[in-house]
DNA sequence: GCTGCCGGGAA
DNA sequence: TTCCCGGCAGC
């Protein structure tokens, strides 16, 4: 049977047109082996064949032995060519071109119209592929299944696992069907203060739209400026109670802290490498305030957490870097344009798409802006005045106070 | 280079 | 807690 296979699979399209007769109509190889006992689909050609017997010269007014031979080798070598045909027609490695040509190009030799009607079409049943001259691109992938050599010895293959199997193999590409159903696209406003997760990215956007962005009207005469106002997040329904809840705390302030309705071009996703989808502990529990992470600095964290609790300064920086939650296994993509970053991003940060599941915490590197003083979050500016050293002089160390003896800020001396 | 002082280690 | 110092950053 391989043999056959490979045989059948080893026809080209030059072979087989060498095999018709100079009628065009293909001359019959006997059938040899294994096909001989294709019983199943002897029965259904010799049905078939009261159908569309002109196009088959085969006499059957006769019952004689030798007609019933005759029958039986018509027969085959219908199923020859039902057989070997599909298998030239579509080989895996050529099913774009069939999709691209095949299925157009009526000339070719293996085109329904200039190929008897009666087996190729009807083989795998009639509600299966009933019209042969209106063929149609998915039908490639289910045309395919009638000629899988297990469907003619044995019993017709399982649908489910032929489609599966077939069009996987087939077609080298992910097949939506397959999509985990666990799998579940949420959008997440990234509006300060908003952070709501709606399923549909029209909602979002209508959302950020109507209530971020202050619009009223549709969707129409939107810029898509509200594209950059959300994240796509890819929960695995498994735990989406539990992403979503370890979502929700998640302020939206980390990814906007500033509302952008005075600057165009002010965008959350120029904060991706460091906000999005990047959880601690800390950042979960913390209060939103935490969360009014200024973003023109460009501190690298490499420690976990380090967020000042007290308010600095509002020119002082403040710094983090995330852990990720590991608890939910989601992934966040970002609907923005690609972001420069000018410095080492220390985790794959920019990757339209990030998940993290079982992943190390990845350092997150905030780099967006010019650097500045690091582990001077709350560094005291220089003091103008005079200070014991000054006053009293290295020699006169005695009379230092004591933070200044101690290399402090000085507590005589103060500004 | 001097100075202020933060962060952290040692006692 | 006190003391000390490395090291950073402003000047």
């Amino acid at each position: 049977m391989e043999a056959q296979k490979g045989e059948a699979n080893s026809l080209s399209p030059e072979a087989l047109k060498g095999e018709r007769g100079a009628d065009g109509r293909r001359t019959v190889r006997p059938l040899e082996g294994p096909e001989r006992d294709h019983t199943r689909s002897v029965s259904l050609l010799e049905q078939k064949r009261k159908v569309v017997s002109s196009s088959i010269d085969v006499p059957h007014v006769r019952k004689s032995e030798e007609e019933v031979d005759m029958e039986k080798v018509t027969a085959a070598m219908v199923l020859t060519s039902l057989s070997s045909s599909p298998l030239v027609r579509s080989p895996p490695a050529k099913v774009s071109e069939c999709l691209n040509s095949s299925w157009k190009d009526s000339g070719g030799g293996f085109t329904p119209s200039s190929y008897s009607s009666s087996g190729y079409w009807s083989w795998s049943g009639p509600s299966d592929q009933s019209n042969p001259s209106t063929p149609s691109p998915p039908l490639s992938a289910d045309s395919f299944k009638p000629f899988r050599m297990p469907s003619i010895n044995g019993p017709p293959p399982d649908d489910a696992i032929d489609e599966q199997d077939g069009s996987s193999l087939l077609f080298d590409e992910p097949i939506p069907r397959k999509r985990k159903n666990s799998m579940k696209v949420m959008f997440k406003c990234l509006w300060k203060n908003c952070g709501k997760v709606l399923s549909s990215a029209a909602g979002i956007q209508r959302h950020i739209r109507t209530v971020h962005l202050g619009r009223n009207c549709d969707s129409d005469c939107s810029d898509g400026e509200e594209d950059f106002y959300f994240s796509e997040i890819k929960l695995n329904t498994d735990s989406v109670a539990d992403g979503l809840s370890s979502l929700s705390p998640i302020s939206p302030s980390v990814l906007s802290p500033v509302p952008p309705s005075n600057d165009r071009h002010r965008r959350p996703p120029e904060n991706h490498s460091h906000a999005h989808s990047n959880t601690t502990p800390l950042s979960r529990s913390a209060p939103s305030a935490l969360y009014l992470i200024h973003t023109d600095h460009a501190y690298q964290a490499t420690s976990p957490v380090t967020i000042p609790s007290t308010g600095s300064g509002p020119g002082s920086a403040a710094s983090t870097s995330f852990t990720p939650s590991s608890s939910s296994n989601f992934s966040i993509s970002w609907q923005s344009p690609p972001v420069t970053f000018t410095g080492t991003a220390v985790s794959p940060t920019h990757s339209r798409t990030q998940s993290f599941g079982e992943q190390q915490p990845p350092t997150i590197a905030v780099l967006s802006s010019p650097p500045r003083a690091t582990g001077s979050l709350s560094r005291k500016s220089r003091g103008e005045g005079k200070k014991c050293r000054k006053v009293y002089g290295m020699e006169n160390r005695d009379m230092w106070c004591t933070a200044c003896r101690w290399k402090k800020a000085c507590q005589r001396f103060t500004d």
